[in-house]
DNA sequence: TGAGAACCATACGGTACCGTACTGAAAGTG
DNA sequence: CACTTTCAGTACGGTACCGTATGGTTCTCA
């Protein structure tokens, strides 16, 4: 992926380098030298190629953006009767270590979102596709419009709030934990009996 | 808190500022020349009252460590028959824009622990302490073991996820949303009668 | 095969940092 | 009032960046 000795650089592979290093350094840390260095060339291939970091950050936020809102869609197409599971599977996608550098660069977008109007403003519209997906999906099992609104805000809110936090020295079965809050999140009802006392 | 003209600094007057750029540009913002500038002196004063700038990151650290510990302690202490009370307190506390700053520092240290051993360590020595007192609220409010560590999680969840979320786009009712959520995770039951259809 | 386009390397000036060494001023203390 | 301690200022070398200018390859295609 970034071994190849005589191959000619293009935009994406510059794009695909630079959603790596937001992963592993946040925003501040994608930087043209370093990049540069990580595809074993000089920035003048990079220079070429982008007007100026900027054009690079930009084209990072459009790719990323277009990646997320097809995912949704596609983890939201409508599978009659399955409508639950799809509902577990969106909220496993981002549960598990199984996408460790989805998260990461999940995470870093919102960081690079708090400080930048650009970042901000394409968060808000993945969210809102989120949300809105999310939400026809408990639509789908019959859960009225309020409350659908409102367990898929929850939904997100959980999922991208457990993945910032260190929780391995409380004392709990951890993933029996999660599989009664993703039934909690789930169900329009309660964990079934999980009840009082 | 940073126009005396001719008053001395100490230790902590550099890591308040210290806390402040942090809570505004994250980590790799808090820099010691940026900071003397914010405080109207220059670096010689820096490099008095620390070794070098990890010196100043690991004062952070340990008064963040404090104050948050001491802040939860302070709000889970036991007021017979208020438990229920207690829990929505400690998620309005998060959950409102009343705490801007407080949210900002929250996310900045997350954002630090993901790239730096030592704020893990702070950070999660922080989680446990939240999650264990909040279970013993929910274990005031009778709610089983088990339970109660699972509401507890969620609860925190919840709460630093909502805070890296734009929803403002979002057609819902936000605010009676946030309460419901807020019910959803306080009371043993779903919130009542927010039925189904 | 030769000219132009596409792509990358090299070299440079400029800025923002870190950390050190040293100097200078004010505050406390006998 | 000397004299020391406590602080802050100044100046320096070093590194890691950004962006530009310019030159050198390699590819394309008539």
């Amino acid at each position: 992926m970034e071994k190849t000795p005589r191959a000619q650089l293009d935009r994406e592979t510059w794009i695909q380098t630079a959603l790596d290093t937001l992963a592993d350094e946040g925003v501040t840390g994608v930087r043209v030298e370093v990049l540069a260095k990580r595809l074993h060339v000089t920035k003048g291939s990079f220079y070429w190629h982008f007007k100026d970091r900027q054009d690079l950050l930009s084209g990072v936020l459009e790719t990323w953006k277009d990646g997320r809102i097809r995912d949704i869609i596609k983890q939201t197409r409508p599978e009659a009767g399955s409508e639950e599971a799809q509902i577990f599977r969106v909220i496993d996608v981002y549960s598990t270590s199984r996408n460790r550098k989805g998260i990461l660069i999940e995470l870093a977008m919102r960081e690079w979102a708090r400080r930048d109007e650009a970042a901000a403003a394409i968060v808000e519209e993945v969210d809102t596709w989120r949300l809105r997906c999310a939400r026809e999906l408990f639509l789908a099992c019959g859960v009225p419009m309020h409350e659908a609104s409102t367990r898929s805000m929850l939904l997100y809110a959980y999922v991208f709030g457990v993945s910032m936090m260190n929780y391995e020295k409380f004392d709990g079965d951890v993933a029996r934990m999660k599989d009664d809050i993703r039934a909690l999140i789930a169900h329009s009802q309660t964990p079934q009996a999980s009840a009082k006392d």
